[in-house]
DNA sequence: CCGTTGTAAAGTGAACCTAA
DNA sequence: TTAGGTTCACTTTACAACGG
């Protein structure tokens, strides 16, 4: 079994370590394993009640009220509140259960929730809404070692899993006259945001044509010949400045006029490659959903 | 009834230490 | 050099008690 130190357990319930300290030492909420050094060390139903604590906790109950709670009682309010109706508490709940079946590698549970989120949000806005919220939880968008830990990959395989069938599902490109191709250059990894910009595209009936991750900039010198898109998008995580980023894609990337160039992700933050190369920002899912 | 005061709970800041 | 641990003191908030 996985353990957690403070500060994954900081990143995947919210709650500061100094706030976690606190209760363990007031009311013996949480009383980790520790390492030979006195290190605390977090097992998974530790993140699990600690994320049961901190939805009753953004759903008005005291940490008191809370701390004097069995795990059975706290596990029974958090059920009853998944009854509720307020749409930002429905959010976190879904939120906290997704990262429960994962660190747990609970599949089926994964599957359940997803399915709830799904029905109540559709696809798109369930994205923006427990998706990625989820994914910055885990620190998946931004990690900066790019091994991810087992847990992150697996809710990272399942969720691009869903969306591929998702986008398969969607009926084929009508309109022919805007053709995007999509992909992410050498070093960039984190491919979700693609493969969801890719279904926001053709669920508009745009065409689309998909390489995925890591292409080779030789191969997509090939591929503009070929196929000659009109927009190419792509993605930029890996902490990098802007600079680095028009460098490189004026260094390797030889757009004609003819295509325009998107460019988003967590390292795109100012209107630099705007300025330089004339590509178009977005900056939000939105966007694309309003350019297309 | 309403403003004031007291108090306990909850969270934060800072200092200082040790481990990584 | 940074992350984590402990402790104390402080601020903020909620709420009850009180007196006019």
């Amino acid at each position: 079994m996985r353990l957690y130190q403070i500060t994954e357990l900081e990143q995947l319930t919210g709650i500061k370590a100094h706030t976690i300290r606190i209760w363990e030492k007031r009311y013996n909420l949480i009383e980790p394993d520790r390492t030979s050094t006195n290190y605390r060390r977090y097992n998974d139903e530790q993140v699990k009640k600690l994320l049961n604590v901190s939805t009753l906790l953004s759903n008005g109950y005291k940490i008191s009220k809370i701390a004097a709670l069995t795990e059975k009682d706290i596990h029974g309010k958090v059920f009853e509140l998944n009854s509720s109706n307020n749409e930002d508490i429905i959010c976190k709940n879904f939120i906290n259960d997704l990262v429960k079946a994962m660190i747990s590698f609970d599949e089926p549970a994964f599957e359940k929730t997803y399915s709830a989120v799904i029905n109540r949000f559709g696809l798109f806005d369930a994205m923006l809404n427990v998706f990625y919220p989820l994914l910055n939880n885990i620190g998946l968008l931004w990690s900066i070692n790019n091994v991810s830990p087992a847990q992150e990959h697996f809710a990272s395989c399942l969720l691009k899993r869903k969306i591929m069938s998702a986008t398969d599902g969607l009926p084929l490109a009508k309109n022919k006259k805007k053709k995007f191709l999509l992909l992410l250059v050498p070093g960039e990894l984190h491919e979700i945001s693609l493969l969801f910009a890719n279904y926001i595209i053709r669920s508009k009936g745009c065409e689309t044509i998909y390489l995925g991750q890591d292409v080779p900039y030789e191969n997509i010198s090939v591929v503009l010949k070929q196929i000659k898109p009109n927009f190419i998008l792509t993605f930029f995580t890996t902490p990098k400045d802007e600079k680095a980023i028009y460098s490189d894609i004026k260094k390797n990337l030889h757009l004609g006029e003819s295509i325009k160039l998107l460019v988003s992700g967590s390292s795109v933050t100012t209107q630099y490659l705007k300025d330089k190369l004339g590509a178009h920002i977005i900056s939000h899912p939105k966007d694309l959903l309003t350019f297309l």
